[in-house]
DNA sequence: TAGTGGTCTAGACCACGGA
DNA sequence: CCGTGGTCTAGACCACTAG
């Protein structure tokens, strides 16, 4: 009758006590054997439970200790492709925009290249300041081909891009590739994040891509360092 | 005699044959019982071999079915986590490190905490700088717990430390996290790095996690921006 | 129907950590 | 020393997939 596995059972018994804050971070669990006994398993049903939940990262185990709870970490669900309004939502944070630009123009040979465009095929450029509760912390240039997005206004760029682009035009964002270095501000950039020339900027440089595999937009970014780092969530 | 888990031999021996090209993408490998009586073992000793290489991504299962190799991509690496060893070597650069200091000091608060020690914990103390091709790249400052390495010494550092932890110690790395900023460099840095002291640098803050969940080391890095950038691949 | 992986048992011996 | 997790056995029944 009942197909949830026993092990799952335990699992999800863990968890919700993680998630309840009856156990905390450090807290040594109930021993295999106790868990053996509570449950009225066999141990190797309660070491595969424990083992899935240490490879998701709720538990660590000390061989000669016990089995004890990690941190839950929120970073851990950020180590996807979110855009900068979805990111600073998700931390309660208010994201205002400022348009400086947005031009019809013909696309050279880097923006070209990115997009898969023709030499001199049309694309918006975009220029905008981005605020964080009213304190600017990124400067971008947006490439977006025309061929994909027919018109581009003022009004599409004061919110979210990729909020019109898989909500409104029904795309799916599928992955982008993006380098991270550090810059000196120019002056330009210095007087748009409201910063001292000679303040150290995040240049981000963003190829995003759909599922059919064709990108969609090109962006160069610059943050400001004060304001704002990378979390990278990498797995070996 | 042989205190190598049998699990881990059959692990290496398919690990093998995926490198070696004799298992390629798609193909599917001995059942779970062919592989007992090849090894002579039970059938649960196989299963944790083969459900430690799925959650490595060498291989998936579907029930009923079989077991089969996964696509090996060389993307799949350039966003996994690599040691600056690897990464040099992977393009063809020489890795060359500079000992400045290996300390065995207390672990204060910033140190404890991302190490999971107690205060006052032994940790070792390691600066290196780094070169490729003997241009120096970057400086780090490496903590790790004296309870999980025992000894460090000039001779392990002067190497790649993760080959160390790998492949002398036999520990499993699992995932870290890092954060990247960009800041300014300070006078001892520039020194280091031999740039000028109003130069960029990418600050990279990593914390690395074993199988067990337990971390390992917690680097602070400078990077010269004129010699490194970060290349991210992120999914939606 | 035969073969695969998924779940589970009731034991066993070992290595490690702490008292 | 004892309790912990690590490894391992020799079975069992089940659910899924394919011919």
């Amino acid at each position: 009758m009942n197909n949830i596995p026993i092990y799952q059972i335990i699992e999800n018994d863990i968890k919700q006590s993680i998630k309840e804050g009856l156990l905390q971070h450090g807290d040594m669990i109930q021993s295999e054997n106790e868990l053996k006994e509570k449950y009225n398993v066999s141990r190797m049903t309660v070491r595969q439970a424990l083992n899935n939940l240490v490879n998701e990262g709720f538990l660590y185990k000390h061989k000669g200790k016990g089995t004890f709870v990690n941190t839950l970490k929120i970073d851990k669900k950020i180590q996807g492709l979110l855009s900068f309004t979805e990111e600073m939502t998700l931390m309660n944070h208010k994201v205002t925009n400022k348009i400086i630009s947005i031009k019809l123009i013909p696309a050279l040979d880097e923006v070209s290249a990115k997009l898969y465009l023709n030499r001199n095929d049309m694309v918006y450029f975009i220029e905008r300041v981005r605020y964080s509760d009213d304190i600017p912390v990124l400067f971008e240039q947006l490439y977006v081909p025309q061929s994909l997005f027919k018109v581009i206004n003022e009004e599409i760029m004061k919110g979210s891009f990729y909020h019109y682009v898989e909500k409104v035009l029904h795309l799916k964002i599928n992955f982008s590739i993006q380098t991270i270095e550090a810059r000196l501000a120019t002056q330009e950039i210095a007087q748009y994040l409201e910063i001292s020339k000679t303040s150290p900027v995040l240049h981000i440089s963003l190829n995003s891509f759909l599922d059919n595999g064709r990108p969609f937009e090109y962006v160069k970014s610059y943050y400001r360092a004060d304001q704002y780092r990378f979390i990278q969530h990498a797995v070996r």
